[in-house]
RNA sequence: GCCGCUAUAGCUCAGUGGUAGAGCGCGUCAUUGGUAAUGACGAGGCCGAGAGUCCGAUUCUCUCUAGCGGCACCA
C-alpha cells in the first residue's frame, strides 16, 4: 500500500473527508468531534463492522456506531461474554473456555470444568468482571495463521478452542483479541477497551448445563448466562420486565386463581379445577361452534388402540419411545399420541364417493405422549393433552382451496381470543422424505398460493417439513411480545397410502385422497397456558371462570344480595355470592386479587332502590345502575365472540 | 434424557444432630364497617419417598421421585 495515497471517507450524510496515509476509525471520530470520539465504539466500513483501531487503507463509505445505536447492543454483549471468560480464567485458571456469543437480551459463555459452578461463584465472577471493566484494559486485535492459532491454544491447554479453530476450513489468517492476559479467537469487532462495557450495565443471571456443540452425545459444559445493556436504565428496565413476566407465569396464576394443579403421581398431566375447567369448556364450546360453521363433522375415537394400527401407520417404528403402552390378554395397546390413524379408520368405513369430499373430521382428541422429563413445563409442555385436531380428506386439486379457508378460519378464531398479529412459517421438503419431487412441487405450491390469496406474509423454514409433506405453522404474538406457535396445517401423502384410504372417483375407480392435518389452538392445555399469560389472569368476560361476585356492605342487605345473586344466575351468568361477615374493603380486595371482572355491591341505598353499584376489576370507579340494566350489561358483555 | 439447584402447614418462606416456627389463608367469637387487609382466640406438619451413619436424623450421606433454570428433544 502506498502511504501517500489519498483516502476519501464518505459519511452517511454524504460529506467526504480526505486523509493522507494512515487513518483509523478513531482518528476519524476525533476529527468529527470529541463528543463522538468519546461515544464511538465501532466503525462500519463499506457495510462491514470493524474495530475503531482498524486502519482504513482505501476510500470507503463509513459510519460510526456509538453506544446509542441499536447495533451497539450486540457488540456490548459480545464483549461482556469475553470479559466474563477473562474473569473466569483469572479466578479458576484450570477452566477451559469454549464459546460465548451475544443472544437476545444478553450473552452466555460455555465453560468446561470438572467442578460445577455455584450460585456464589456467579457473584464472585460478576465482581471480578467489574474489576476488569475498571482496569480499562485495551482490547487488541491481532492475526495469526490458523494452524499457528491451533498450536497456540493447544499449548495453553484450551482443547475446545483449538478444536473450533481447527475446524475453520483453510489456513487463512484468523483474528484474535487480547485483553489483559486473556486471549480469544474472535471475528470481532470489539469495544476499544473493557471500560466501555460500563458500570451497572450488566448482570450474571444463571448457571445451566449445555452440550458441547449443542449435541447431546457430547459432554456437558457449564453455561453462564448474563444480561448486558447500553446503560443502567436499560438494565433496570429489563430486570423489571422479567419481574412483570414472572407475575404472569401461568403456573403461579394457575395456583392463585385455582385453575389446575399438577402432582407427582401424574407428572405432566394437569388436574383441572372447576375454575380452569370452566375456561376449558368455554373454549371447547366456542371451537365446536366454529368448526360446525366451517363444515367439520365432529367425531370421537378410542384413546387406547392395538399396536397393530400403530405399526400400520408407522408410529410404532418412529415414535415408539414416546408412546405409553399397556398389555391385556396378550395384546399390546398404546395410548394414542395423535388422532390421525383413528380418523383414517372412520374415513375407511364404507365407501366414500368423490361427492363426499372434502370430508372434514374433527375431534377434541385426548392424546398422551411420554415427553422427556426435562421437557415438561406447566401447561406449555405436558404428557396428556387434548388437541383441536381435524383431518381434511380431499382431492389433490382442493388443497389450495381448503388451506385458504382454513387460514381464514384460523385468523377469525385468533382474533376472537384477542390475537391480531399472526406470523406464518412455511416448511418445505426435508432431505429424507416420502413421495416424488413432482408431488412435493405441487403440494408446496398449493400451500403458498393459499397463503398468498389470504394475504398472509410467510417466512421460509427450509427443509423443516414433515417427511410426509410440507407444512404451514401459525405463530401468534402475545400481549408482552412473545411468540407462540399454535396452529399448523400439514399436507400428508403418506398416511392415506399406509392405511389404504381411498374414495371412488367420477370415473368409478379408486383414488387416494390427500390428508390435511390441521389444528388451530394446538392443545387446549397449552393454549390456555398462553391465554393465562397473555391476559395476566384477567380473562375477558366470556372466559372468566367467575364473572361477577355480589356482596353487601353489611349483613342487613343479605336478603337483597341473595335476590341479586338469584337473578344473575338465572340470567346465565357465572356468579358467586359473598355474604361473609367482613368489611367491604376486605371483600373488594380479596375479589380483586381473584381477578373477578365485576363486583356487585349492595348497601342500604341499593337495596331500597333496586339498584346495584358495580366495581370493575382494575378500576376504582363505582357506577350505580338499575339492577336490571346492570345485569343486562353483564349479559351482553359475556356473549361469546362468535355469537355477537 | 443430561447438567445444576430445590423439596418444612393450603400458599410464601424461616430454622435446628435432641421429633418445628412466622406471615397470609382456614375455623370460632366479638365487631355490621360504603369500595384493595377489624380484632381476639384456635386448629393445622410422617420437615417429598426409601435406605445408611449416629444413642438420637427434618438437619449429615446415598438412592429415588417431583419441581425450577438451561441443554437436548418436541411426530
Amino acid at each position: 500500500m502506498n502511504a501517500s495515497s489519498k483516502v476519501a471517507l464518505t459519511l452517511p450524510d454524504g460529506s467526504v473527508r480526505e486523509y493522507d496515509g494512515l487513518v483509523t476509525g478513531m482518528t476519524l471520530a476525533q476529527d468529527i468531534g470529541p463528543g463522538l470520539a468519546k461515544a464511538a465504539i465501532v466503525i462500519i466500513v463499506n457495510g462491514e463492522q470493524r474495530d475503531l483501531s482498524y486502519e482504513i487503507t482505501s476510500s470507503a463509505n463509513v459510519s460510526i456506531i456509538t453506544k446509542r445505536d441499536e447495533e451497539a447492543l450486540e457488540i456490548i454483549r459480545h464483549d461482556a461474554a469475553h470479559i466474563l471468560a477473562e474473569a473466569v480464567k483469572e479466578l479458576w485458571p484450570e477452566t477451559q473456555v469454549t464459546i460465548g456469543p451475544a443472544i437476545e437480551n444478553g450473552f452466555y459463555y460455555d465453560f468446561a470444568r470438572e467442578e460445577p459452578f455455584t450460585p456464589e461463584d456467579l457473584e464472585i465472577m460478576e465482581t471480578r468482571m467489574k474489576e476488569i471493566v475498571a482496569r480499562d484494559e485495551d482490547i487488541i486485535r491481532s492475526e495469526m495463521l490458523r494452524d499457528d492459532a491451533v498450536e497456540l491454544f493447544r499449548t495453553m491447554g484450551e482443547k475446545y478452542k483449538a478444536e473450533i479453530i481447527a475446524s475453520i476450513p483453510s489456513n487463512e489468517p484468523i483474528s484474535l483479541y487480547k485483553q489483559g492476559n486473556f486471549i480469544d479467537l474472535c471475528r470481532g469487532p470489539h469495544l476499544p477497551s473493557t471500560r466501555y462495557l460500563g458500570e451497572g450495565t450488566f448482570k450474571l443471571m444463571t448457571i445451566a448445563g449445555a452440550y458441547w456443540r449443542g449435541d447431546s452425545n457430547n459432554e456437558m459444559l457449564q453455561r453462564v448466562y448474563g444480561t448486558a445493556w447500553r446503560d443502567k436504565k436499560e438494565l433496570k428496565a429489563y430486570l423489571h420486565r422479567i419481574e412483570e413476566a414472572e407475575k404472569r407465569d401461568h403456573r403461579k396464576l394457575g395456583r392463585e386463581l385455582n385453575l389446575f394443579h399438577f402432582q407427582e403421581e401424574a407428572a405432566g398431566m394437569p388436574f383441572w379445577h372447576p375454575n380452569g375447567w370452566t375456561i376449558y369448556t368455554q373454549i371447547e364450546g366456542y371451537m365446536r361452534r366454529k368448526q360446525r360453521e366451517y363444515g367439520y363433522q365432529e367425531i370421537n375415537t378410542p384413546k387406547l388402540v392395538d399396536r397393530k394400527l400403530w405399526e400400520d401407520s408407522g408410529h410404532w417404528e418412529k415414535f415408539r419411545e414416546h408412546m405409553y403402552t399397556t398389555e391385556s390378554e396378550e395384546r399390546i395397546f398404546a395410548l394414542k399420541p395423535m388422532n390421525c390413524p383413528c380418523h383414517v379408520q372412520v374415513f375407511n368405513q364404507g365407501l366414500v364417493s368423490y361427492r363426499d369430499l372434502p370430508l372434514r373430521l374433527a375431534e377434541f382428541g385426548s392424546c398422551h405422549r411420554n415427553e422427556p422429563s426435562g421437557a415438561l413445563h406447566g401447561l406449555m409442555r405436558v404428557r396428556s393433552f387434548v388437541q383441536d385436531d381435524a383431518h381434511i380428506f380431499c382431492e389433490k386439486d382442493k388443497i389450495t382451496e381448503e388451506t385458504e379457508t382454513f387460514c381464514g378460519m384460523l385468523l377469525e378464531i385468533y382474533k376472537d381470543f384477542g390475537f391480531e398479529k399472526i406470523k406464518v412459517k412455511f416448511s418445505d421438503r426435508p432431505e429424507v422424505r416420502a413421495g416424488s419431487d413432482d408431488v412435493w412441487d405441487e403440494a408446496e405450491k398449493c400451500l403458498l398460493d393459499a397463503v398468498d390469496h389470504v394475504g398472509l406474509e410467510y417466512t421460509l423454514n427450509p427443509g423443516e417439513g414433515a417427511f410426509y409433506g410440507p407444512k404451514l405453522e401459525f405463530v401468534l404474538t402475545d400481549a408482552i411480545g412473545r411468540d407462540w406457535q399454535c396452529g399448523t396445517l400439514q399436507v400428508d401423502f403418506v398416511l392415506p397410502e399406509r392405511l389404504d384410504a381411498n374414495y371412488v372417483g367420477a370415473d368409478n375407480t379408486k383414488h387416494r385422497p390427500v390428508m390435511l392435518h390441521r389444528a388451530i389452538l394446538g392443545s387446549f392445555e397449552r393454549f390456555i397456558g398462553i391465554l393465562i399469560e397473555n391476559f395476566a389472569g384477567r380473562f375477558p368476560m366470556w372466559l372468566a371462570p367467575i364473572q361477577v361476585v355480589v356482596t353487601g356492605i353489611t349483613n342487613d342487605q343479605d336478603a337483597y344480595v341473595n335476590e341479586v345473586y338469584m337473578q344473575l344466575k338465572s340470567a346465565g351468568l357465572r356468579a358467586e355470592i359473598d355474604t361473609r361477615n367482613e368489611k367491604i374493603n376486605y371483600k373488594i380486595r380479596e375479589h380483586s386479587h381473584a381477578k373477578i371482572p365485576a363486583i356487585f355491591v349492595a348497601g342500604g341505598r341499593e337495596a331500597d332502590n333496586n339498584t346495584i353499584t358495580i366495581r370493575r376489576l382494575g378500576s376504582k370507579n363505582q357506577e350505580t345502575l338499575d339492577l336490571t340494566d346492570a345485569i343486562n350489561t353483564l349479559v351482553t358483555e359475556s356473549i361469546e365472540p362468535d355469537k355477537r
